[in-house]
DNA sequence: CCAACTACTATGTATTGCTATATATCTTGC
DNA sequence: GCAAGATATATAGCAATACATAGTAGTTGG
């Protein structure tokens, strides 16, 4: 009976927990090695919680990772099909994505830190 | 010159990174013992990262908690100041703790994940 | 021409966190 | 007994942000 609200409740919950989450990844991903956006669509539609990830939601991303400079983006004409668009991390985005890592690690360890039972 | 820019960054990104965070903290801080609000805002002030926490974030968040079941409220008087609301953390509750955890490993593991680089 | 691939944008909705404020209780000083 | 301050809970309103939906537009290949 309880097993529906918990996922209502957690559904919720995810959508907020990605939003910091998903533009770490993102960088993490170019980070492994440049990538273009439709590409990246496609591998992360199969990443476990991103089932419903649309076009719409990534390219905004890229697009600002660029003006803040944390890639850059780059033409590159193909063999066969429509040119893509290969984005690829700076050394400010390498950084940046170490920092976003420290800072994710010092979460968990508060998180894991289990403050001592207080009896009343 | 570009640490500046970082930081910015990193400002905007941490604060969407603690938005869902934040609940799977409280909700497991409770978990370690009752408290109340008060004493929460208090301690968590010394965590790193939410140095300006403020009341109005914490009551909200434990009134919608309250509300969805995964905590239950009861008011005690105490020998010295106003009585207190202490919040306890139901069997729904430690259930939801324990599934928010698993999709934080599970973030995890996508993101240490690597990809093979893709060499074009 | 049509379908697949690729990039991008506009808009609506939901949510958060912060500020400020209101309320109630207890303690202290006088 | 009363005013002032500390403790404690709560809510309303605001700005900022992200996500999802949906739609546009161009290129290539059959």
């Amino acid at each position: 009976m309880t097993g529906t609200e918990m996922e209502d409740i957690l559904d919720r919950w995810s959508s907020q927990a990605r939003k910091g989450y998903f533009e770490m990844l993102l960088l993490a991903r170019l980070n492994a090695g440049r990538a273009y956006g439709y590409q990246i669509v496609a591998a992360l539609k199969q990443a476990p919680g991103f089932e419903n990830l649309a076009e719409g939601t990534v390219y905004p991303v890229l697009t600002r990772m660029k003006k803040d400079g944390l890639v850059t983006a780059e033409w590159v004409a193909e063999d066969t099909g429509p040119p893509r668009k290969y984005y690829t991390v700076t050394e400010l985005g390498a950084r940046t994505l170490d920092a976003m890592q420290g800072i994710w690690r010092r979460m968990d360890e508060v998180l894991l830190a289990q403050p001592a039972k207080e009896t009343s």
